[in-house]
DNA sequence: AGTCAATATTGACAGTCATCTATAAATAAA
DNA sequence: TTTATTTATAGATGACTGTCAATATTGACT
């Protein structure tokens, strides 16, 4: 016997409704990852600075200074931001410039975006 | 003496550039803990499967049955997305409907603009 | 009362991660 | 080559987290 009429009179019937088509499980994997590297207050702030640097670019040792943390911590979270593609680095002689890389801002968006039908 | 005048001639300068404004610590702070919340698959395929939901809600027990995880576990990730906001919860009888807070999701898109200054 | 079904909570475990100190590697200048 | 500076890497540690089995809780029905 089925039970979704007995329970109709006061509470809405629950089984049987197959879920629709959303992010499949991979999707869901990348943007996960996508986030996960963001879950981070250094590398946020990171990202923010460089973004908002007028050239475009910062020396990691500035970095180093800005945030309080120690030389290897910020070299690391530099190398995630750089694996993860928000970043790219080029070397200037002893330093090392860092620059945001948009077009991985601008695929994080759509993703983003495409995880709400909704909007 | 100052180091920057001598390494000129191939790299470019480095220290004494104070860095621009961006995000303060705790806006970083913020951002970085909405994005733990998403840096999850299953709660990012949470979500996207309530948010492309018809009637807007689906019942807790059709995710579990969806998500490959044990009813533990799909209770915790609702229980996170509760909490940070993003998903509401209301019951019905026995069961519970959860259906997604646009507000919240909008909040994040204009934080999630506002970490990159460039677009 | 008792029973059943849906959901939440607890406790434990394994794996991941942010952080540090110490050290290495790379580059430039003397 | 030696020294100094910048960055990366290795190893250790403490904290956090996703997962499950077991149990508790909640609500509806008899």
């Amino acid at each position: 016997m089925e039970s979704s009429a007995r329970v109709a009179k006061t509470a809405k019937a629950c089984r049987g409704k197959s879920l629709p088509a959303s992010l499949t499980e991979s999707q869901s994997i990348d943007l996960a990852t996508a986030f996960k590297v963001l879950a981070d207050p250094i590398r946020v702030r990171l990202l923010s600075l460089i973004a908002a640097s007028p050239e475009g670019e910062v020396c990691a040792c500035d970095l180093v200074d800005t945030l309080k943390r120690s030389q290897p911590t910020i070299s690391h979270h530099l190398g995630v931001l750089c694996d993860a593609g928000f970043l790219s680095r080029e070397r200037q002689g002893t330093w090392i410039w860092y620059s945001v890389v948009p077009e991985r801002w601008a695929q994080l968006r759509v993703a983003f975006d495409s995880a709400a039908a909704f909007v």
